[in-house]
DNA sequence: CTGAAAGCGCTTACAG
DNA sequence: CTGAAAGCGCTTACAG
């Protein structure tokens, strides 16, 4: 067992022969300190292997930071599923001295977005945001950096911003795991494949695309990728985009679904009753989509994992106040493949 | 932008007209206050939405958290992986006055771990270790436990233990979803399956090798099973196994190595050159198997993080050392699957 | 059963 | 440029 002992301020102060209010100054780097005397506290400090104490100082400092998570407005299961993920965390958060607001705009509206991220209180120590990449939105998260507002983008992107970083996942390459899904599980099997997306304006929607229709061209010539479908993430539509699809074309084999309205695919799918079924590959793990999976209308499910996508934004906003390193691994969010095999 | 005041001890000292100390007894649970307060108490901290700050209690209390994680010595990539992983939040844990040190067993040696397990200091405040189902070790974990050391089973479980909780994967489950994949993909051709297991006598090697044949013997009737063989994690005797399996069935399909010695497996199936390429599916991602799936001879690989596996262990015994709740979906660990598209 | 006082390791005015 | 003193929110002996 090893020891682990522990220097302190004081122990450092003593040992360099100055006051702690100096060994204060050396260690958060303030003004006015001869150079001489930074030198001596250093050594002392690395002589004793002093390493401060960060929750002390949090104490003293009564620091407290205040998160804002803008959110999209609507019932969208995944979401929703983020949204309770965010207020999960409210404990742990409250222990260390952190609280998130929550703040909901129409995604589809880049005005909107824009308008409420210029209205956010300068106050905040942090923000995050499902984002539209769109110069508006753009222009507002570069004011809120400018006014020294870190922001983070969560689950869509808009790389050209100041953000400090993106929470999420690689979304072409999620698009070509669910081609080369789709693709090995079709086996040689020559024929149509629908894709359908919310929206082409939307970027993870359109990279996934992107993705999806790169790798099957190339790995799976004998598939051909039907025009793309926008259906706004609304069930009807894309149960209407299903059966207009199953009805222009005999030889359909697969669907993949970009966005959300899994429940519209799965009602058309059904009704078709096509032999053999269609391989049908969708995104998100929700309610609907497991039940899919169980119930063998959903082949795959490519998804991300909205708690660890909220835990991480609060993670790097937080580092970022309190000035300390992050476990870069930890903040890789995966692309997760469900089967029914590996649900949790 | 929502308000978060905060009342401290002193508020509700000052509420009930009581002093810190009767406010800190009630709080904490301590003898000797009369009912009587401690309802004053109560309704002073409820009045005021008292939170206690456990920054501030963990400082008064000069808690420190000593931890010892008990893995198997060798070099096996994922072990070295999961060893990597405990260095790596040392930070992390540092700042939460918490320290770790590691023990190294041999894996495949009962007594030994028995014996390394008693002879740990009791002073720890937790122990993680990297179990082996055997009725010494249980018996070695339950003293643990006995003796007030709360342990955490990392990757391989003891169920019948008092171990705290198991930090791993479902490993049947993990079987069930290399089948499945390895089924899919060879989709509908038929023949013989080779699978790899270490031991036998190791729980998450047999739970692997249980899943896998029940689902590919449900869903797949045209695939035959061959018996299992035992490897030991060795290369060497990975490769000669391998080869036999190829001499000894023409009609060889498939491969599930559900052990460690990819590389042995890798360069049966190089030097065998067999077309149409079998399918091949592995476990853990490591730099090996990372270049087997890009290199298209692995077709899939099993996964557990051993990163989160280790924060996951380490949040456990500090969440029990601290007395705080943990957030049960973060604790989860779950069974990645990578192809070549969704690497990380 | 209860409270006054000192202290955890650091920071913050304020004085010089 | 530097230090003495008070304080962050809680806990710990000790006294009564």
């Amino acid at each position: 067992m090893e020891d682990h002992p522990q220097s302190t301020l004081v122990d450092v102060a003593r040992e360099a022969g100055v006051s702690r209010a100096t060994v204060d100054r050396v260690i958060n780097g303030r003004p006015n300190v001869k150079a001489k005397t930074v030198a001596k506290v250093r050594d002392a400090m690395a002589r004793l292997h002093y390493r401060p104490d960060p929750l002390a100082a949090g104490l003293a400092r009564r620091s407290r930071h205040r998160f804002c998570f803008v959110l999209p407005t609507g019932t969208n299961a995944f979401m929703q599923d983020l949204a309770t993920q965010i207020a999960t965390m409210g404990d742990w958060l409250a222990r260390n001295r952190a609280f998130v607001d929550r703040v909901e705009v129409d995604v589809f509206d880049p005005q909107a977005l824009a308008t409420a991220l210029d209205e956010l209180p300068r106050a905040y120590d942090g923000v995050a945001v499902v984002a539209l990449d769109d110069p508006l939105v753009r222009a507002s998260i570069d004011r809120l950096v400018a006014d020294d507002v870190p922001v983070v983008t969560l689950i869509s992107d808009v790389p050209a911003s100041r953000r400090l970083r993106f929470v999420g996942i690689d979304n072409s390459a999620a698009g070509r795991t669910a081609a080369m899904l789709l693709g090995r599980f079709l086996a040689g099997q020559k024929g149509a494949v629908g894709v359908l997306v919310g929206s082409l304006s939307l970027r993870d929607h359109m990279e996934r695309c992107f993705g999806f229709s790169q790798l099957l061209g190339r790995e799976f010539p004998g598939l051909r990728i039907l025009p793309v479908v926008e259906m706004r993430d609304d069930r009807d539509l894309a149960e209407t985009a299903v059966r207009d699809l199953l009805k222009a074309h005999s030889d359909l084999v697969a669907l993949y679904n970009a966005g959300a309205g899994n429940q519209g695919v799965a009602a058309a799918l059904k009704a078709a009753r096509k032999t053999p079924r269609l391989v049908f590959v969708a995104h998100e793990l929700t309610a609907l989509s497991r039940e899919l999976l169980l119930a063998g209308v959903a082949d795959a499910v490519i998804a991300q994992n909205p708690g660890h996508e909220a835990r991480s934004a609060a993670r790097l906003l937080l580092s970022r106040g309190l000035d300390e390193a992050i476990i870069a691994e930890q903040e890789r969010i995966r692309i997760d493949i469900f089967l029914r095999e590996n649900l949790p």
